[in-house]
DNA sequence: ATGAAAGCGCTAACAG
DNA sequence: CTGTTAGCGCTTTCAT
């Protein structure tokens, strides 16, 4: 079933039927109106891969995330998307694990298979790596921040100025010895809220005291171990900002079962904004981070970078998150602040 | 950079260059090593849509969910993924947005781009589609039931059996006025539902009550919405079963700030096992449902039918449901129950 | 073990 | 407006 066929059956050359496909204006009405009746008696559909074998435009873009459980990736996907979807384009979307290696794989896999471009979230790969990529001609958007990395295209959160904006809130309701559950140092995610965190309370007069910071894995149970130890430490703290909603989710868990009253004995933040947040009880005070909006901008700018093969220049763009204040942090301090 | 640039630069044949990559066991390992040096030299890849002009064998499956941010679907995906990169397949995970026409689409789309094998959940097609798919040669694999269509390859859960088991579960705690909060009609999943329902109060010598019963959309506001209605109509009831945790956790809002008492007034059940109902209090009873092992037998049988292009025999797997005992539904029974 | 050459299905100059 | 034909990059007989 390959155009020869359908050419032989309706009478005319192969390149009459190409060009019913690829520019139907150069063919009559008449006989294109026949070639198609042919193509669909036949059921005919054409090889792809002869079709792509010069032009190379697949249609199809790469998007690689950690986890498909996570929220935030799969918003970052639905955004992406969605703009794509809208421009005729495929996603491809790639689950790493966390696995630089599995990341490594699918980058390659991806422009060997001829992807118009690729998003790369939360991405482990070097300046080195990816000055490779830009040597093979992809094109691709990163999106969240990384230090290691400059000179990039580029969607990202400011996540130092929404964590300082948390803690001066907390400041300003009054807490002063605010704990800090964070992950692991080595993510530059991490370092930016801990330099938050460090600025808000510098700026209002608190000693940063490294005994208030306990590292954790980004878990539910994370945060529950955190709080954990918190409490069997003793060290006395009216506030936690948890640096990611799940961790705060557990930590609150730990801390209700062991009698402590969130907000009257310890006021409790996160940062995500999942849906969680406000099913449990006291709703949870948290950061929204825009991620379907980081999906629409990565999206957009990668097209641009496809379409328009002329800029050089590497854009950065920086969305803004917002604190969402519900109960966790008590109410309180909050009307003192408004009236 | 293409094959003849490295058989010039090795000194060799384009049809030596080939070998290595393809068989190259047909090769001296000394020209081989020179060869596969050269291509190192020259980063050269080859170009994958003139290599699967002919043979057609992509190695890469299609799956189509509804919704990206639905962590019962991405379970899925993760398990499909595990087992296609186990096989060296990769995965083209597709978001249909609960759209047929996108569906449509993308299933075609797919299958013009020659993807080895195609997994659907929860498919919108029709037993014509399946059956045009199937002439196209195309290999796929259901999942989730669906009773319009038979004779397919196809893995589900049975939502019959395991609703009935939660509503018996209710019984046996002593609740006979059972509500029931459940999504819209045409869905099989939800006919399903209704079904094990009607079946375990037919069991229980307890009458059917259209009264009892509430349409809701699956979504937390659904569930809140539903609840509303429920103390608004004061039809007495001593337990819901709400066939979605989703809708579970918004009855369960609704009714708590309301002022009823969960178990003690009213006993809940939810289904699918979301984290987060293990984080509300009380603590959701729910149902389980394997997604994670439905994405892995559904890979397993995709690949099956794509290795072993033998079988003409359609397999159905059905798989297992677990009511998972929480504090939503009180324990006083439980504990009768036990001793 | 290696090379020459005939395709694979399609597109796009080029001719008419 | 349509047909002829030379590729696209690779694989695979068929010789040698």
């Amino acid at each position: 079933m390959n155009i020869k066929a359908v050419a032989d059956r309706a009478g005319v050359s192969v390149a009459t039927v190409s060009r019913v496909m690829n520019h139907p204006e150069l063919v009559t009405a008449e006989t294109r109106e026949h070639i198609l009746a042919v193509m669909k008696k036949m059921n005919y559909t054409p090889n792809w891969f002869a079709r792509n074998i010069q032009s190379s435009r697949t249609g199809m873009i790469g998007l690689l995330v950690h986890d498909f459980l996570d929220p935030s990736n799969m918003e970052i996907a639905k955004g992406v998307e969605s703009i794509a979807h809208q421009k005729g384009y495929h996603v491809m979307l790639c689950n790493t694990e966390f696995n630089p290696v599995k990341e490594k794989e699918y980058v390659e896999t991806l422009i060997e298979r001829k992807i118009d471009g690729l998003i790369l979230t939360a991405t482990t790969l070097k300046n080195s790596d990816l000055d490779r990529m830009k040597k093979q001609g992809a094109n691709y958007v990163l999106v969240g921040k990384n230090k290691t990395i400059n000179r990039q295209n580029i969607v990202y959160t400011d996540y130092k100025t929404a964590t300082e904006e948390a803690i001066r809130y907390l400041i300003t309701m009054g807490r002063s010895r605010i704990g800090l559950v964070i992950g692991e140092y080595p993510k530059p995610e991490t370092e930016e809220k801990l330099e938050g965190y460090k600025r808000a309370l510098k700026e209002g007069g608190i000693p940063f005291d490294e005994a208030l910071v306990y590292q954790a894995d980004n878990s539910i149970e994370g945060g529950f171990l955190a709080a954990s130890r918190i409490l069997d430490d003793k060290v006395p703290m009216d506030a936690i900002f948890a640096s990611t909603d799940q961790m705060a989710l557990g930590v609150m868990d730990k801390l209700k079962s062991a009698g402590v009253h969130i907000p009257e004995d310890i006021a409790l933040i996160g940062f995500d904004d999942l849906r969680i947040g406000a099913l449990v009880e006291p709703k949870l005070t948290t950061i929204s981070k825009p991620m379907y909006r980081m999906g629409l901008m990565a999206a957009r700018l990668l097209f641009d970078i496809i379409e328009g093969e002329g800029t050089e220049e590497t854009q950065e763009i920086a969305l803004q998150s917002k604190l969402k204040i519900r109960k966790s942090c008590g109410n309180k301090g909050r009307l003192k602040e408004i009236w």
